[in-house]
DNA sequence: CGCCTATTTGATCTGATTCAAACAATGTGG
DNA sequence: CCACATTGTTTGAATCAGATCAAATAGGCG
């Protein structure tokens, strides 16, 4: 089956394809989302902890992340997003906002009504499964990230991440060669990692020196996959990208 | 709206009814959903990670945990699971387990198929926002472990833990004045910690010197719960088990 | 050019690990 | 009912991965 001709170009439709089948119905229902689109500059809140928000966002363009700070002032980020990602759809079924989503570098962003989102899936009962599978695997990807940060040293950690978000950007067509675009800074990482910035920079000099990866003006170059994903134990079966899970 | 004569009895009811409404016949529908149910002893595993389940389970009495090991054999334990919990819900949606599940007491388990379950959520489609919201808020508790692993220390990561098994347990009734059941070894502790046995059991001195808790014999008790929320920095929202998401 | 932010380096310190052994509690079989 | 095995807790000492502090360097950009 082929897909519509703009629904390789939008991100969502690339994403969801990504982790499971969408229905020629459910792909033109989703192409019709309204949404009011609006370019953000970097480092901006998008919601905050506390808030209720009335609309989810879609990440057109540009990274973002979720994060919360500690009473001692110390931020955790507990998830980078990447175009393709609504990284606030549980706002859909928990009305306060248990963190914050802030923009990483200038974003385009696709705000999306509830109330649209909701009539969406009543249309399309399906979807609801689709999005619910999706928060799933964003859930799995919040395990790998308790076991490295339990169970991981910071070398294995990095790698991992770098693996991690590779097949994800690939996932949504951003793979160029043995290339993707990783616009975080060695701060974001480490906030990421429960690290300090002093100890990423020095964990990436090690994995530059065994010329696993490179990794330069934001952008990301896997020198040596399987040498990466060795020193990142890296797995991918949590990312649950196959669409195996249709055969019965 | 009084609940049914044994919906009280029956901690799935009892642990949805404490993040959501449930109309008189989902509730039904909820007390006639078929499931076998058996007896297993401690330390037993349930599902394995690579298993591709054909069912669920219901924890129906005892504690369990979800967990997964390193390449380099250390254990990091995800979810410590009381009576009410479908640990393995996600098998509905993601085919392949991407982690364990066993059991750390003798619990009793009710084993729903995944038909019984998918045909249950077509005839009660508003049962699917309410998993689909359950799975959310467990997505909301491992960012919190993810914040506390990365960026508390180990005081604070056995106060919050202590708070969190509070609250869940209160919510499905087994608190008991200011003692709730907690049969866990220092050890299973330390795996969901991301600490070593030695430092947890030093931390639990530390604890029970500042008159915080006592823990003996699988029963924890708060002497002073202020205090244990202030050194575990515990704010109850990301647990959402308020119902006001109801008002629009 | 000068400002601002990000990366890098060096030195020192510490929270937590590791290793090893003692101790306590509970259960088991003779 | 006791000897003994097993599992969990506690203690002590040595060590280390990673944090912290402070300062230098490097890039981008108005």
């Amino acid at each position: 089956v082929a897909a519509a001709p703009n629904s390789q170009a939008n991100p969502l439709i690339r994403k969801l394809e990504s982790i499971t089948d969408l229905t020629p119905e459910e792909r033109q229902a989703l192409l019709a989302l309204p949404m009011r689109v609006h370019d953000v500059r970097a480092d901006q809140d998008i919601v905050r902890e506390g808030d209720r928000p009335s609309q989810c966002c879609l990440l057109l363009e540009g990274f973002a992340a979720r994060f919360k700070f500690t009473d001692k002032g110390k931020r955790q980020i507990f998830a980078f997003h990447t175009p393709g990602d609504i990284p606030d759809m549980l706002s859909l079924q928990l009305k306060t906002m248990d963190h914050s989503l802030g923009t990483l570098t200038p974003c385009k962003l696709g705000f999306i009504q509830h109330d649209h989102m909701r009539e969406l899936l009543r249309q399309h009962p399906g979807l609801t499964d689709v999005f619910w599978r999706d928060t799933l695997i964003d859930a799995a990807i919040f395990r790998e990230w308790i076991l490295g940060l339990g169970r991981r040293d910071a070398k294995t950690r990095v790698a991992h991440l770098f693996c991690e978000m590779v097949m994800r950007l690939r996932a949504v067509g951003l793979e160029q060669g043995n290339t993707v675009p990783l616009p975080l800074t060695q701060n974001e990482v480490s906030d990421a990692l429960g690290l300090s910035t002093v100890h990423v920079n020095r964990t990436l000099q090690a994995l530059r020196g065994e010329n696993l990866v490179e990794w330069d003006k934001g952008v990301l170059t896997v020198l040596d996959w399987k040498g990466l994903k060795l020193t990142g134990e890296f797995e991918p079966t949590y990312l649950h990208q196959d669409r195996e899970h249709l055969a019965a």
